[in-house]
DNA sequence: TCGCACATGTAAATCGTTACATGATTAT
DNA sequence: ATAATCATGTAACGATTTACATGTGCGA
């Protein structure tokens, strides 16, 4: 009985239909350039890339680098087939998980202070990470040779606009929200204000509340 | 020994913080209102609310209706501290979970109709995902006596303020990506285009390159 | 040649989900 | 009276992370 396949099944298997790649760089590259749609950690894709071989999906064999062996993983008939299949299943709902926001759920119990400061550092994250992204992501396709992948630069493209866009979204909203928060007088108790009214108003007409004229 | 608290462990606190609940109400008031910023199972929020009494968090009774008991918990002091300790640590970095994303990146295995699905699956899930955060998140304080925590609407706003927003981003992005992808030739070996061209030139003068004149 | 960073994983613990179970209430 | 749905969980499983372990090349 082959172990059931999980999103990472696929993201490894995305990645070894390109080409092969040893143990490490397949770690290496998931979490490189896969972090920005499926974030895992570096160990677990160890684990993943054997139940590719259990699947049936992937072949391995061994090289050496010194006295230290190395896995190579490649790609079998069976794990295209299996990619295909993937692509026509039901894709699963985004999910975000965002500890400022879920702090922001409960402003009431803190102070000004303490929030300013959340939002700055999630600001600051997003700020970190667009920058990683565009090194990462966008950087090694923008050489003259087009980077390892030149053939691909036109789907790299569409990935990269929606994570500038998305992270970008974080670090706007953060400093709307300092900006908002600054304005009042104490955490609790404020309920419908003149800028609440505003703020509901705009998103139940499907419009940004964000940088109207800052 | 206690158990070590975890995010989902502070946002079960920072519901207590607001008044009692019985575990049924903080399983569904935590999918409905939590989902957004830190989704997880129902089923692991019972769990999750034991391990609030094995740290000293919260207290529980059982109340019976009729020959049923049901736990109601309370938050005690060691848990407002806690609650408070909690704002002052350094925040996760946001992580999103993207499926249709991942697939996108490997755009290049399949062919455009199966594009054009998926992306058509994510912008439908946005605008299913955003109904019901109006419905779940919105409404409930808009109605003429403020909905159940009148006092909080200042909050709300800024939190629907940000789904709002992050919601809409995956719906146009799907559209804009669409889009693309119908002008694509074959879904492999384009590289370089004059659109892939002016996107990352987007990108990384930090513009967004969605619905520029749609 | 010493220490540090890179390369390559493993084992144990924990977080979270899926599937199930059962009593109570309400609508028909 | 029956079925559907709300209310309240539990147990087993599976996915993911944390912490560790060890070899190898390189710079000081």
């Amino acid at each position: 009985m082959p172990p059931r396949p999980t999103t990472s099944t696929y993201a490894l298997l995305g990645l070894l239909a390109m080409r092969p790649w040893s143990a490490y760089e397949l770690a290496q590259q998931a979490t490189r350039s896969l972090r920005y749609a499926h974030p895992r950690t570096e160990s677990h894709l160890y684990e993943e890339a054997k139940r590719l071989l259990a699947l049936g999906w992937a072949t391995s064999h061994t090289e050496h680098h010194g006295r230290r062996p190395r896995t190579i993983y490649e790609i079998t008939g069976d794990g295209r087939l299996a990619l295909h299949a993937w692509f026509a299943t039901p894709p699963r709902d985004p999910q975000l998980d965002f500890e400022v926001l879920l702090r922001l759920l409960f402003a009431d119990q803190t102070d000004k202070t303490t929030l300013d400061r959340c939002l700055e550092e999630a600001a600051e994250s997003a700020r970190r990470l667009f920058d990683d992204a565009v090194e990462r992501l966008l950087r090694p396709y923008m050489t003259d040779d087009g980077g390892p992948f030149p053939e691909r630069r036109h789907i790299a493209a569409l990935v990269a606009a929606f994570v500038a866009d998305y992270l970008h979204l974080i670090e706007r909203w953060s400093e709307f929200a300092r900006d908002e928060i600054r304005s009042w007088p104490r955490t609790d108790g404020l309920g419908m204000t003149e800028r609440t009214h505003h703020i509901l108003d705009a998103v139940l007409n499907g419009k940004s509340v964000l940088e109207p004229d800052r």
